[in-house]
DNA sequence: CATGAATGAGGATTCATTCAT
DNA sequence: TATGAATGAATCCTCATTCAT
């Protein structure tokens, strides 16, 4: 018991360590060694958990991206209004950009360059399938824009990737009001006007 | 002349080649002796016209961006009306995002990345006052909503990016007709609504 | 009794493991944890059993030199005449180079390289002597040429170790005839001319 | 000029490290740090003359072998009547092993260890058609015995390969008349008998 | 006896940068 | 200005060995 949770615990803060140096200063900056330092175990441990690097940040990449998923429908009901579900999933979606934004941040890292493997990513997709299906529902429904899904995201989520970057940068700091009218951007652009 | 115009078509040559490897491999996976090889030089050249590596991206950084936005806003007046004027530099950037997407593929990677210092990120922004101008202009007339600026490019310019970087991986292609669902929904999302 | 043939059975297979790894793969390139996953034994238990990997090698070679030389002189008597007496040792030599071929492989790896210590070798050349007798016994009787050991070796039986490591590389395979050809080939090098 | 010369005295300072350090060491045991230190270049430097690690030796294995055999050939002539020629070639060979035995011992290392690859070995065997059309001929004049080139190699020229081995660690020293002596026996052991 | 997790030391290889020409 | 050879420092990864259980 105790030593699977020790094993368990190791993984753990390899990930958090990976997360972090990765954000700070990239993939191929980030050496294995200071992974292993900020994780209190020995380089060689690495390889007891993971293959190799790429493997390691794969793995980050996939459990980061279902630890956000899980958190963006934890609250959400598929029997919901199309209105009422996306404006719960969408706020579900901003609190974990805004609030837990190391793992948002190298979300967005992993999103943009050529870190993640094709494999990893297609695995990262899958769980967003709840709000595509939300969205299936808002067109059919006539609520929702008749838009591909690709469009619907990038003008109503994708925009919180941006804001949660500048605001890591200390550039904003969205507060509550602030975060009401992105919500109403966000439905604006995807509504279907009457 | 012929001298001069050599060195400058040397500089374009690295700075060319830096694009398209970074595109495709990440600044760290990038060595600078693949960037010489490419553009024809010896590695040794490189340092002629650069100071090291971190310079030759942040000047690659600046002069694409430059090229950006001078594309942007090339047939924009200033005195054009705020609407007319805002789907104009629109489309002018989505021009550029899908067409020159080398170019905007590799800004993209710098503004989500730790690649670019925080100074040439600085000096790369500066270009864009016209937009922000154009905004500006906007509220006070009360046709855009009194959002930051930061949340107006959130919702009206950086789907772009998204769309631009799916669309190079080849998930999607978009035709006229989706343009202008994207330019509607960027302009729905910033509008004021009456 | 069970348990200490358990032992024993574990000692075993290490040891075949062993040969076969190092023939494939040479001393360095063989690692413990392989030959402990070969002999289905934890990488730990092996050091139960031997120092170190050295250790493991030298020993593994000294039982490898035991089992020939028990298997060369087994039906050899030392009151046979010298002719016959050679005969059979050099056929009983002959058959175990060229059948327990694995075997024979890792002992000429062991003769022909730095792998083994000086010790562990002469600790193997040991169980040469009846062969050195019967030498002996034959430049006395003017049957053998009167050469050193080491030259009557070199010509009478190091030739088979060539010729076993060509055919297990399978550019020749010995039949009868060939072996007989080779015995007279051994005994013309050795035999004093009339 | 100088250029030139010099690059080839690193590779040349290159390959007698290699061969220096393989012969005492073994192939996995010779790390790139030491042979670049005994060569007095940087581990870098390695790397501009050979592709990695396996390359050095293979290359190095083949360059020994043409030197080699290149002096076991160097006065013979093919129209020499068969028994002078094969003695002036064994000798010459002899003359080879005994006096050049770092590189005799590294070709032997190579020749019976998995450490060269096999395409290095068959091109290293090439350059022994002069002794092969020998044997040849030998045999068709009656003055050989009938036997596969393999067969005479064994007897003839392979047992200085392990006078070689025994004479480097000491164990004998042979002076005139026992070459003359080995000679013998090699030829006795593959003349045909009249 | 037996283990598997853990590791420090070390090895092959790469790369940004320099320097003699 | 331009170069290609050279390199030291770093990086990923492996492995013999140990230790708590």
């Amino acid at each position: 018991m105790a030593k699977l949770q020790k094993s368990i615990d190791k993984r753990n803060a390899l990930i958090k360590a990976t997360i972090e140096l990765v954000n700070n200063n990239g993939f191929h900056a980030t050496p294995m060694s200071k992974i292993a330092k900020m994780a209190n175990v020995s380089p060689a441990t690495i390889y007891l958990y993971f293959e190799n690097k790429q493997d390691l940040v794969n793995q980050t990449y996939i459990e980061v991206k279902a630890e956000y998923t899980k958190y963006a429908f934890k609250t959400y009901d598929k029997n919901m209004p199309v209105k009422a579900g996306f404006e719960l999933i969408w706020k579900r979606i901003a609190d974990f950009k805004l609030k837990e934004c190391e793992n948002a941040m190298f979300l967005a890292q992993c999103d943009n360059t050529p870190m993640i493997d094709a494999h990893s990513r297609q695995e990262g997709i899958k769980h967003l399938q709840p709000l595509l299906d939300l969205w299936e529902r808002g067109r059919q429904e006539g609520i929702i824009k008749p838009l591909s899904n690709y469009l619907l995201y990038a003008y109503s989520i994708n925009p919180l990737s941006f804001l949660m970057i500048i605001q890591k940068r200390g550039d904003i700091q969205l507060n509550k009001v602030q975060l009401e009218e992105a919500y109403q951007s966000a439905w604006s652009s995807i509504k279907q006007c009457e």
